[in-house]
DNA sequence: TCTGTAACTTAACACCGTTAAGTAAAATAT
DNA sequence: ATATTTTACTTAACGGTGTTAAGTTACAGA
């Protein structure tokens, strides 16, 4: 067994390898710039090798959308000790937009480019692991808003409404500064408008409870 | 003269052939399915007759990027006689999600896709015409919140940032709807959620202010 | 009538994702 | 120990893409 158990090994292994590469270009280049060709000629094997490990190419972007959540979750884990969840809230934003400056090729994939969308669309992975992550994700912001409520706030809101609308926000912000909207309008003096903006939309969610501005 | 004048109109025509062609395409299959092959074959022409009109591809994408934001402002221009700028904020931003709803694709164009960016990186073209289009949709944000603050709403806050913030909130909800975000997270009954999202968001722009939710 | 230019096309380059068919080596069965 | 099957991979090709260099044709002006 020992020697098929190292072939199943070796398989894994390259498939990791084919991923690993795919991230680096794409880190690189941005995903439009990545192609097939470009991950075969790196990791020194012929073009079609990639479609026995793969189905396609959003088959690899999906895979890597599902690190990317992973990873955001590595965000979102530091603030599990914050013990109020309106604090908690605020600073899931000003994380979530941090992942996504710091992170902008992974964001682009994770909620903006059409490809991982296609694979989960293609076959019904929609029950697979991998998206645990993204589960978890959201689940931590809808469980942080329901303490909120439970607690006073947001009171006649629907939780889950209002975390995917609270999500939509900051979305909004990542978004456009990843595509490059926001110099176009920015003839105003602001050097970093996407956290100024998602200071703002945590200023908004205090002064709908007349908290005092900061 | 009444000879090259022709030719002249002849040749304009044939660019807004061209612009027209491209755009029933883009609607019909999106951005992505469309090439520069396929408007070449429908107007009857060879491909390399579209260069003779437009620098690349990206060109011809930026120029219906500027008839997006023509018909964004007739979505807005039915909101001038709104009265009072609270209202017409919370008017705009649902005049602005219908507009991204009932225009994916226009939408996609304007705020999502990269390409219209890389055409106005190219050449400094932001001191062009079409610009004035983009301008005055986000000046009626600008001037609307400026009137807002004038009325005593949003204590503090600067008109231009808020604005941004504005167009951020509603822009995140959109595009996660054009690029199928929702469906994946919306295991929730709601069968409009960005509409939902929309009301939602105008309704802390409401709490905000002490006035009563609807 | 000759010449130059404007408008357009043909052919090609260098890519892309993807698939069918082939190969070579290793594992398994006889 | 030999024959057969399976595994892991490659070669070659298909039909597409954006883009450009070079060639053609028709027509305006001298």
């Amino acid at each position: 067994m020992t020697i098929s158990t190292r072939k199943e090994r070796q398989k894994e292994e390259l498939k990791a390898k084919i991923l690993q590469t795919a991230k680096a270009l794409f880190m690189e280049r941005g995903y439009e710039e990545t192609s097939i060709r470009n991950i075969a000629e790196r990791i020194e094997y012929s073009p079609t090798t990639i479609y026995l490990y793969f189905k396609d190419k959003d088959d690899i972007f999906y895979a890597l959308h599902g690190e990317g959540f992973v990873l955001l979750n590595q965000y979102f884990r530091a603030l599990g000790h914050v013990e109020d969840p309106f604090e908690r809230l605020k600073a899931i934003s000003k994380a979530y937009v941090t992942f996504a400056l710091e992170n902008g090729e992974f964001y682009d994939l994770m909620f903006i480019i059409r490809s991982p969308m296609n694979a989960l669309e293609k076959e019904k992975k929609k029950e697979e692991l991998n998206w645990e992550e993204g589960d978890r994700a959201f689940g931590f912001l809808v469980n942080t808003i329901e303490e909120c409520i439970a607690k006073g706030y947001f009171k006649g809101m629907n939780a889950e409404v209002l975390a995917f609308t609270t999500w939509s926000m900051v979305h909004g912000i990542c978004s456009l500064e990843i595509r490059n909207r926001c110099s176009v309008v920015s003839e105003m003096n602001q050097p970093n408008l996407a956290m100024t903006a998602c200071d703002m939309i945590n200023e908004i969610l205090n002064r709908m409870h007349n908290i005092s501005p900061s």
